[in-house]
DNA sequence: TCAGGAAAGATTGCATACGATTTTTGCGAG
DNA sequence: CTCGCAAAAATCGTATGCAATCTTTCCTGA
């Protein structure tokens, strides 16, 4: 896959910093999986994409790579990140450790406009399980992603608010590359569990559900090394 | 304070990038309290220092604010971050919540090479303690800091570490903003029942015994706005 | 036919240049 | 003496140029 294969909406929030607006579309895309694992990103082709100077699309890859999303080698460029098995039980074992502790915490702090905004979230993640086709289940782990993100941000803590940001993201490559197949109706029903626990204020079943809830996915993916490391890691794959 | 007030020694690995090695250097420097919170940092200023280009110093710059150690402004520059009373506590709720668990990753990976590694750091800490001065109690913050930077780096998730050397480096920073005297020696002590802990493999012990251990630290902090936080950002101190 | 290697092309790392924005300085009116 | 405003200086945001490095192509000799 190319990157020029893609069409990118223009950059429209102009006031803004430039190079943060390419690496919001830029995540976009990787996290929909539009970007393939492995490709390379090269400064002057994002550049040109986004009509701004390399400059400046280096420091959106470069914001992408402190994010784990892409990876650069010195002399080489930029290149989508191609996670491995370990780096997938990493992205999980540090969402197991944190994401629990987030429930709680935003169970203490849900307002009912909180509530709605959760109720709509969940509405837009069942209509994409709905609908068939790549698309839609590309728009259904973003969905299923933003609930994650939304709970992140009704906990109330800016620093950890950012982890799960790279760990939601980071989880979505980790999903396109060994997920089987349908978790997701299943983590469907587990996000409307945990949100009657939050809507109750009880923490605890919130942040059991939670963690069985990433057991879940965790579980459905193949994580076993396919053809050997060395030799995936050398055709870039 | 002026960095230009500042020497830092010559960057010496030169293979790697020069980008991080600034930083590197940069991060030690607001760690230690060599400079200050609010201090600014032009790219002119770090470039002319460093002997490398604004566009070099800017990369570092980045880096430090993408870790919070750095704030920016467009338009106006990197500034040392000024961390308010809620981020502390931000920064130390998230400590609590994932540090226990580095704490029992760890003790499952303990080997004796770790040990040894643990008992030098616990000296080194000793020893500045025993010393006196302001350049002691830098290096004592510090060397708190590391022995955590040291479990981190023994649970064996880099993920996890990665976001423990941002939280340890911002938490130095706030200990110096709002420390009072003495958790230091206590600190210590603390830390060397959390490594009999780990040495005994006592995972639950050594989690228990970190979670009191931050508890401590914060207690120690006065988190009460001064004189108005207004005033404090208005002036930048 | 195929391996080896040199040359051409592409891409990155870094420095520098220039317009835009902010900050400081200097000066005159009140 | 102080306040306000305009000019000067400093600093940032971004584009572009050049050298270094990597990749690809293509030619030669076995």
């Amino acid at each position: 896959m190319n990157i020029a294969d893609q069409t990118f909406p223009a950059v429209d929030s102009a006031n803004e910093d430039r190079a943060q607006a390419i690496r919001d579309q830029l995540r976009d895309a990787i996290v929909d999986r539009r970007l393939a694992p492995g490709t390379k990103l090269s400064e002057g082709e994002v550049g040109t994409l986004f009509d701004v100077s390399r400059t400046v699309a280096r420091a959106a890859l470069q914001m992408l790579s402190f994010e784990g999303l892409v990876r650069t080698e010195r002399n080489r460029g930029a290149f989508v990140a191609n996670p491995s098995p370990e780096e997938a039980r990493q992205v999980f074992a540090s969402r197991r450790l944190i994401e629990p502790g987030i429930a709680i915490a935003a169970a203490g702090r849900m307002t009912p406009a909180h509530v709605v905004a959760f109720k709509a979230q969940l509405d837009e993640e069942g209509r994409f399980i709905a609908e068939r086709g790549p698309n839609a289940r590309r728009s259904e782990i973003k969905a299923s992603g933003d609930f994650h993100l939304l709970l992140a941000s009704v906990a109330g803590n800016a620093i950890l608010q950012r982890f799960m940001e790279e760990l939601v993201a980071r989880s979505s490559l980790v999903i396109a590359l060994y997920g089987r197949s349908g978790v997701s109706s299943c983590g469907h029903s587990e996000h409307m569990n945990i949100l009657e626990a939050l809507e109750n204020g009880n923490s605890e079943r919130a942040s059991a559900l939670m963690l069985h809830h990433i057991d879940h996915i965790e579980a459905d993916l193949d994580l076993r090394v396919r053809s050997g490391p060395a030799l995936r890691q050398a055709l870039e794959f």
